[in-house]
DNA sequence: TGCTTTCCCAAAATCGTTTTTGCATGGGCA
DNA sequence: TGCCCATGCAAAAACGATTTTGGGAAAGCA
């Protein structure tokens, strides 16, 4: 049913290998017999198989993206649907396919066996676990070239991709600053997460660079659960001084907070000030469009990719550490602080 | 560096036969012997080459979700999102893994280039562009299984999952049939996809049992570009006689729509009732919140993957064509027509 | 004891390619 | 003519596992 290189070889009376070696623009074989072989393999519909090919060149040209994150992130979010369609797209472009590996939260070891097992050439890491690490260095034993998404590595070994969350926090507060607000919150994500680590830290050094002194009472977290955004939100405002701005860990929960405030008949920016982080499509699209931090997705999948493929050339290559540069958009979810009036 | 079953083997002193039979489960290793090489498993590190197994066991362990769509849809929705966060969970609770084929819009063919060379076991389709119909035909040849998703096929041996359009129109119909709309339009995604023309059909079935005569006017069409479904609701809009209410394709386009009201003035539900298909979780949270038909797209994914996997285990078995039920859900976007007050 | 069965395991075949090696054939050159 | 080299292909060796085949040793039975 399934036509091989045999089959080919068998009908022009020729040697699988020459058959082989015809496909793949070896120098070595006579242009004639190249052609005979090229219509042969168009005429019976011949496509090599995909594991017998792997086995042999000892590549799958596919790369995974691991996604991982604990029970905390029960849902996707448009941020991961661009990402991964855009992660995606930049390994097609480059004649690669993209596997999921989700649903890595309980047990990061399932790193370790795709990395033995070799299913995949490169791996893009996204997301924090308890465990991560140990994983990390055991995918750098058996030298499988991997990327971590969207925070910082410490580890010099290890390539990463991040959005700038230090620019990132600068614009946003220096934003709410020029607007008049002092008493600035932030929500970040469930603090054993790295990522909401880096991005306190950023909030922390903005901060500091306003000139305004940092007070813990002022950091809330919250998953990405439904109400959870709210019951952080709530958290701020109970404070004796509560916030008059509050950044936000990532659109979609600045998005549930929007939301949140309107149904406690919060006025949106007249009483507090949002700000989000993403810029995914539904922030220009809520009442009142949010203003956030636009975190330049595209750019970062593209050079995951790049990079993870030129580790996989290049294995004794120095590790890439690539920080981009993020923007501030603004739009209706911040005005002038009305103490400040 | 990467440990094999034959270093296993050497190590202990058996051959790879008698290691991969004990690593297998097979019955006639004795049990110290099954004991000794799982031990020397675990220490060495050992896991077995997945392209080496691949090959000999003539399967992949993955199974591929192709998206195909034109260049009209630019991005991804929360839709997509879920879908394929839960594709990827039914295929990874079945020790599948899923693989991604995107932009596959300008080339079907990369279907047959897939199923020829078996780099998956199976194949779930989602999307339609020209020239599918014999590409899927070539799937057939080769025995790959396949499953679209979200809408009915008519070759009766294909398999397809969806959810029931012609009871989401009913519903949605209905519902604005209550609140005394007469004049229903309907914006539709672009004419040619079939998932376009299938829910058309299942918007006039709806008006005709509701006893509203069909107007062709009534209905536009919109790509998932920016600005499409605007322009799209202003075609309606200019109408002679325009619509009460509309029906929305999908939820994305709906809130397009709900914004662009927004910028015109037009107040939702209380100058047009607005219903939008699948209940994304943004349907919820903008302004009016979005009265809605929920897709059951867990249902959806989790049959996918399990009719997939059942006709991977018996190829004979005669195709599964299943609708799933949908519900309608009420939230602010929809109110008693103007005019029937 | 002799024969059959059962239990383990080794050896070899296999999956379908790619890559290496080797060998004719023919042409160029002295 | 004789030698060498380039050309074009065949044969065989990988790749690393699984599966089939076969056989020796121990155990059971007459």
């Amino acid at each position: 049913m399934v036509v091989g290189i045999k089959d080919i070889a068998a009908h022009l009376g020729l040697s699988t290998s020459t058959v082989s070696r015809a496909l793949n623009d070896y120098d070595d074989v006579a242009p004639e017999t190249v052609r005979r072989v090229r219509q042969a393999a168009q005429e019976l519909g011949y496509y090599p198989s995909a594991s017998a090919r792997n086995l042999r060149r000892q590549r799958t040209d596919k790369i995974g993206l691991a996604l991982l994150y604990g029970s905390a992130y029960t849902t996707f979010n448009e941020f991961f649907a661009e990402l991964i369609r855009l992660v995606a797209a930049a390994a097609e472009k480059r004649d690669y396919n993209l596997v999921l590996y989700t649903g890595m939260g309980e047990d990061p070891c399932r790193l370790t066996r795709i990395a033995q097992s070799r299913e995949v050439d490169g791996l893009l890491l996204m997301g924090d676990v308890p465990g991560l690490d140990r994983a990390i260095q055991s995918l750098l034993v058996v030298g499988m070239p991997l990327v971590v998404i969207g925070r910082p590595v410490n580890d010099p070994q290890i390539n990463y991709v991040t959005a700038d969350a230090f620019q990132a926090a600068r614009l946003a507060i220096g934003h709410l600053v020029e607007l008049g607000h002092r008493r600035i919150g932030y929500i970040s994500f469930v603090p054993t997460s790295r990522y909401s680590q880096h991005r306190c830290a950023a909030y922390r050094s903005a901060l500091a660079e306003y000139g305004i002194s940092f007070d813990e009472r002022l950091i809330a977290y919250a998953s990405l659960e439904a109400e959870s955004s709210g019951r952080a939100l709530d958290a701020l405002l109970a404070l004796d001084e509560p916030p008059t701005a509050v950044y936000m860990f990532n659109d979609r929960m600045a998005i549930e907070v929007l939301r949140y405030l309107a149904r406690q008949g919060m006025r949106v920016p007249d009483q507090i000030s949002i700000v989000g982080f993403d810029d995914i499509r539904s922030a220009g699209m809520v009442t009142p469009a949010l203003t956030t931090i636009r975190h330049p997705i595209a750019e970062v999948a593209g050079q995951a990719v790049s990079i993870l493929l030129a580790q996989r050339l290049d294995p004794t290559a120095a590790a890439v550490h690539l920080t981009l540069p993020v923007e501030l958009v603004i739009r209706e979810s911040t005005a002038v602080c009305r103490s400040a009036r």
